[in-house]
This record gives structure tokens, C-alpha cells and sequence, in this order.
DNA sequence: AGCCTTTGACCAGCG
DNA sequence: TCGCTGGTCAAAGGC
């Protein structure tokens, strides 16, 4: 399982073919100079992963999808198995540099939903904001279906759309505004296995 | 009990 | 003006 994370969130960094890859230019969710271009281009509000899609995805042609796994968030995947992917993710909340300065204090893992946002309390922010998903469509030219997610503070601006396989596989992740309000406490609820301290 | 996800409907922007 | 599309709302149900 851990393995399959690492693969998964490395090649979220990498490539957009089914090669998986390590991501030598992340660190402590900052994002290095050896980082490939695409990842530094728009401003790091995008982020593509490539797609570990074992089937192709139905399109449904309408606004909704019904083939989604319950509660198989590629985000919650990753944090139950990989403590330290946050900083993965939180690379590319640019709009953020509240949640980077964050992420250097506390390293762990938070969330509280059972299939959080992947900004809030997955592993894309890892920044210990609470977040609410609140839709789901499919969009044209996307291989997989849209998830929208907001933070649930009722002032806060941030958003997140992560677009993710059947597989629960995150291929794209976009990240839009900034958390207008202090963090959290850690550790303020566990409602999945991955939400608590790894053993 | 409270918070979350699901999902059909609705709305706004754009060509 | 109309149709398409992406984004959001909100009721219902689940955990």
C-alpha cells in the first residue's frame, strides 16, 4: 500500500504517461529548481499527474458521475499510507504561502472528513484546514470526473478542484485562493484511520 | 447530533 | 439569442 502511494504521488510530479518516477525536486513543500517545467509553469496553480487508470473512464455526457468509488479519495490513499506526502501537494497551492510556512512547523498529517479535499484535510495541503466537497461533474476534455471542494470556514475563500480516476488516482489538481484564517488545532478529530498519528 | 458525501438542478460565462 | 460548459447549490442520506 505504501508503495503504491509513493508510486502514485511520484508520478503525480513526473509525468503524464503511466511511468512512475520519484520527485527529487520537492522538499519540505517547496519546489526546486530541478522541478520539470510544467510543474513550474502556471505558477504551480495546476497540477497534472499522470493518470494510473487501469479502465477508461465512462463518458456519461452529462454534468454528473456515478462511477466514483465511495470514500476512495486518492488523498486519503496517500495520507493513510504516506505520512510525508503532504509537502507533495502543498507545492502547488502557490496562492498559499501561509500553508508552506506551515507546513515546515507540523508534519502531521491532519483532516477530518473521510474523503477530504485534497487541499484541506488531505495531503495536497496538508495545511490542517478543513475543507467540504461540495460537487462533482463531469467536465469535457477530462478524462475523469471534477471534484470541487471548499474550505468550511465560513470566510475563507480557498477552493480546490481535483480531478481523480475510478481507481481513486488523482490526475489534476487545482488549487485557488488563500486560507484567511489561522490553522487549526492539530489533531482536533479522527474520524478515519489515516487522520491519526501513524503508528 | 453534527458533519460529510452524493448528485440532480440551477446559474453564469462564453462562443 | 441560444446552446454548451463549468461551477455551485442544496436536499437527502450516510457515517
Amino acid at each position: 500500500m505504501r508503495e503504491t502511494s509513493l508510486s502514485f504521488f511520484n508520478a503525480l510530479f513526473a509525468q503524464p504517461s503511466l511511468t512512475t518516477r520519484k520527485i527529487p525536486f520537492i522538499s519540505n513543500g517547496n519546489i526546486s529548481s530541478d522541478a520539470p517545467e510544467r510543474c513550474k509553469d502556471n505558477n504551480f496553480n495546476d497540477i497534472y499527474a499522470s493518470s494510473f487508470a487501469f479502465k477508461p473512464t465512462t463518458d456519461l455526457g452529462s454534468s454528473f458521475y456515478q462511477g466514483a468509488a465511495k470514500k476512495m479519495n486518492p488523498i486519503t490513499i496517500a495520507q493513510q499510507s504516506l505520512p510525508g506526502v503532504e509537502d507533495t501537494v502543498g507545492v502547488s497551492v502557490e496562492h498559499s504561502p501561509q500553508l508552506k510556512e506551515q507546513t515546515d512547523e507540523e508534519g502531521e498529517p491532519r483532516g477530518n472528513g473521510d474523503s477530504m479535499a485534497a487541499g484541506f484535510g488531505g495531503a495536497p495541503s496538508e495545511d490542517g484546514y478543513n475543507g467540504r466537497k461540495y460537487g462533482q461533474k463531469q467536465v469535457k476534455g477530462s478524462e475523469y470526473p471534477r471534484s470541487y471542494y471548499k474550505c468550511t470556514h465560513s470566510n475563507c475563500p480557498v477552493k480546490d478542484k481535483v480531478e481523480q480516476s475510478h481507481e481513486g488516482h488523482i490526475t489534476k489538481i487545482i488549487y485557488k485562493g488563500v486560507h484567511n484564517y489561522p490553522k487549526p488545532p492539530p489533531n482536533r478529530r479522527f474520524k478515519n484511520s489515516f487522520d491519526q498519528p501513524s503508528k
